[in-house]
DNA sequence: AATGAATGAGAGTTCATTCAT
DNA sequence: AATGAATGAACTCTCATTCAT
C-alpha cells in the first residue's frame, strides 16, 4: 500500500522559508547615501538620548526625517547600525587621545597630558560609551565591543610603562600589562562618574590628583622625572 | 571633594514612579510574611539571572511559587522590590569587606587584606552589582543606589588615607577623598572585568599588583611602612 | 596579562534569553474555561471564513468577544489552536461517517450508504477541510494532519474491499489498499469540487453515479450482489 | 451535468483586482521583450519554490536579475503574471497528455496509456499545479483557473466514455460527464498525493491499479475490450 | 526602460497592571 | 490573602506599491 514518507519524490520538498531581508551597505544613488547617513546620525543621537534598549526604530527614523520602513532598507537590526557608529567612534577616540605635548617633556607631564587628552575625548563621547557600558553587562556582543575599544589604550599604556621601566624611571617590579589595565580602569571609572553619572569634580584638582596617583603608582615622581630626557613611549 | 548632584548633566530618561496603589509594607500574618519573603528571594534570583529589565513580574512570581497578582499586593513596582534587596546587600557588602587582619599589621598588608576582603564580597555579589551598574547608566534611581553603596567604602578608604597622611606614611599632598574615590574606582573597574565580563586573571598576581599600585599611589611602600605601628583606619 | 575568555568565572554566563510564554491548556476557573472555549469556537469560525493564513489573531479575539492579548494567554500560536480544533473534527468525522444501514443489506447499498454518510459529514466540515487542504500544500504540519485524517477512512474502506474479495464478490485482482486510497480520493476530490469550489451537482444523480463507479471499479454489481448475504465490512 | 457557478456558495474572500495603473502587454523593443520574458520565467521558478503567497515581488525581480520597480512596468499584480504563466501551462499539459499509443489498440490499453501520459505531464508540472490547488481554495480567480485547466481533460474523457458507450463497450447507464469528472478527480487526487505530498507509490502497480479501477468503473474489462476495433476518442 | 529609494498600513507578540472571584 | 484571567498600549518587522531620477 501507499506509504507516506518524509521526503517527496520531487527534487526538493515544498517548504516555505522566508529569507531574511538583506540590508544595503552602500547605496548606489546620492539620495540613498544621504538617507543612510541621516539614519546613522539620527541613530547616534537617539542612542545617546535614550540608550540602546529604549531607542525605538521609529525614534531613529523620525529623527532622520524618514519613514518607518526605510530603516529596514539599510539595516537589519539596531545592533547593525550601532556597529556602524562604533567603527567610527573607536578609531576617533584612540587617535584623538594621543597626548599633544612635545616628546621631550618629562614623564609626569606626559602622563598628565595623556590623561588630559583622554578625558577630553571621553567627555565628547561619554554618552555613547555609557551605552556600551550599559549593554556590555548582558550582551556578549557589547562586552566584546567594550573590550575591543579598551584594547589599544591598554597597549599604549603598557608600552609607555615598559619604556619607563627600561629606563629605570618606573618600578620594574610591576607587570606592565596589568598595571596598564588597572590604572586605565581607574581613569575609565572616573570618566563614568564624571561624565555619565554627573558627579561633580573640580577639573584641575581631579586631573592633577589622577595623574599623581597614576605616576606614583608606577613609581614615577615629579621630582625624579624632571631631570630625565625621555623618549616617546607610545 | 566630589559631590553628587541630584540631576545628572544628561537629560535623564523617563522614570515612572507610580504612587497610586498602596503596597503592604509589613504583612500582619505569618503566611503573609512568608509570601513576601519568598518574593524577595525569588526577585533576587530572577534579577541575577535575567537582569532587571528582562525580569518579568511573572518570572518572579513563578520563582516564588505564587500567583501573578500577589506581587502587587506587596510591591508597587519592580524598583521597589529591588530596593528591598539592596538594603540587605549594601549592609552585607560593607561589613563583610572589613579586613580581617590584625590591626597591628603594617599599612601595606592592611591594604592588601582590605582589597582581598573586598574582592571576595564583590565576587559573591557580582551579578547583582552588575544589575545596578547596568541600570545606573540611565535610571537616576539606580545611579543614586550605586553611589549610595559606594559611599561607605569611600569614607572608610578616605579615613584610612587621612590616618596614614597624619602619621607621615602617606603622601600628604593628596586630597584623601579624591584619592579614595579614584583608587576605589580602580578596584571597582577591575571587579567588573573579572567577575562580570569574564576577563581571566591570575588571582594572586592581580591582587598583589592592585595593592602595589594602590599603596605606591598614596606613597606607601612595603619597606617604609613595615616598621610603623598603625592605628585602625576604619 | 589579562586575557578575555568566552566563559566568565561566574557559574554561568550572563545572557538574557527570553523564555517562550507558556500557554494554558486547561484553565482552572470556570471563567477561564469559558473564555478558552469561546476562543476555540471563534477560531473555527474565523478559519472557515478567512482561511488559516488570513485569519488574524485579532479576528479570533474579536469573534470571541475578548481582548487581543487573551489569546496568548491560552495559545502560543495559531497552529496550536487549530490543532485543538482538529482533534475534535477528526474523531467526529470518522464516527459520523459510519453507514447507518442495516448490516444485512447488499454490498451495493452499503457502498451507497457509506458514500451518503461520508458526503453528509464532509458537507458539514467542508470549510475546515478546505483549510487543511490549502495548508497541506506547503506546510508539512498540515500535510501530516491531512494524511492522518484520511488514514482511518482508508483502513475502513480497505477492510471492506478485502471482505468483499474474500467472499468472491469483489475483484480479488486488486490491491485493496491502493483501491481504497484511489477510490477514497475520487470521493474526496468530488467533495472538494462540490462543497468548496461550489461546482453544482444534482445530489441523487451524483451519489448514484459515484456509487456505481466505485462498485463497478472493484467488481461489485447491483445485480450480482443483491442475492448475497453480507457481513459487516467495517 | 456539473455546472461551474460564477459565485461560490461560500462567502468569497476579498480579491483585489486593481485596474488603476496600466501595464505594458507587449514591449516594443527587443530588450523590453527579454526583460518581460525573464520576469515570467523567474516568476515561475519563484512560485514553484515559495508558493504564490510567499513569493515576493522582490524575489521574482531578484531571480530575473532586474530591479524591483521594473516588475510594475510589465505587470499590475502577482495574479497577472501568474495568469501569463498558466496560459502556457494549460495548453502544454493538454497536448502533452495525449496518449501516444496507436489508435487501433484496445480500450483498456488506451486508458492505461492516457493515464500514463497524464501522470508524466502532471509530474513535470506538479509544483505549479500545487500552487493553483492551494490558491483555488480561497481565491475565485484561482478556482476558475483550476476548473478551466480541468475542463479540456474532462471533455476528452467524457467523449471517450461516450464513444465506448455508443459501441456497447462501456456501461451506457452512466452519465459520461459525471463519470469523466469523478474518475478524472480520482487521478488528480492521486497525483496530488504522489507528486506534491510525497506519498510513495510503486509506479507500475499504481498505474495498473488506477487503470483497472477506471476501466471497470465504466464497464470496460481487459478481456471484453481486446477484440474490438476502437475509434479515436479524443 | 530601468533603477532602487521611500512609504506606511498591518500583523504579531509581550507584559505590566488591574480586577473579579 | 491569594488567584489567575483580562486588558491593551507599545513595539517590531514585512512588503506591495509608488515615484523621483
Amino acid at each position: 500500500m501507499a506509504r507516506r514518507t518524509g521526503s517527496p519524490p520531487l527534487p526538493s520538498p515544498i517548504v516555505n522559508r522566508k529569507q531574511s531581508t538583506s540590508s544595503v551597505p552602500t547605496p548606489s544613488t546620492a539620495r540613498g547615501r544621504r538617507t543612510r547617513s541621516a539614519l546613522v546620525h539620527a541613530a547616534r543621537e537617539t542612542f545617546e538620548q535614550r540608550g540602546f534598549r529604549d531607542a525605538r526604530i521609529s525614534d531613529i527614523a523620525a529623527q532622520a526625517g524618514t519613514s518607518y520602513g526605510v530603516f529596514y532598507h539599510y539595516f537589519k537590526t539596531k545592533e547593525e547600525i550601532l556597529g556602524e557608529i562604533f567603527t567610527v567612534i573607536t578609531g576617533e577616540m584612540f587617535t584623538a587621545s594621543r597626548p599633544s605635548v612635545a616628546a621631550a617633556s618629562d614623564p609626569f607631564s606626559r602622563i598628565m597630558e595623556a590623561n588630559r587628552a583622554y578625558l577630553a575625548v571621553a567627555r565628547r563621547n561619554a554618552r555613547l560609551i555609557a551605552v556600551i557600558e550599559e549593554m556590555a553587562i548582558r550582551e556578549p556582543y557589547f562586552r566584546d565591543l567594550k573590550l575591543q575599544i579598551r584594547e589599544p589604550f591598554l597597549r599604549r599604556n603598557a608600552a609607555g610603562i615598559r619604556s619607563l621601566q627600561s629606563r629605570g624611571i618606573a618600578d620594574s617590579d610591576l607587570d606592565p600589562d596589568l598595571a596598564a589595565s588597572f590604572l586605565g580602569g581607574m581613569v575609565e571609572n572616573f570618566t563614568l562618574l564624571w561624565f555619565v553619572h554627573g558627579v561633580k569634580y573640580d577639573e584641575e584638582t581631579a586631573i592633577t590628583t589622577l595623574t599623581k596617583l597614576w605616576a606614583h603608582a608606577i613609581g614615577v615622581s615629579p621630582l625624579s622625572a624632571a631631570d630625565i630626557t625621555s623618549t616617546p613611549e607610545s
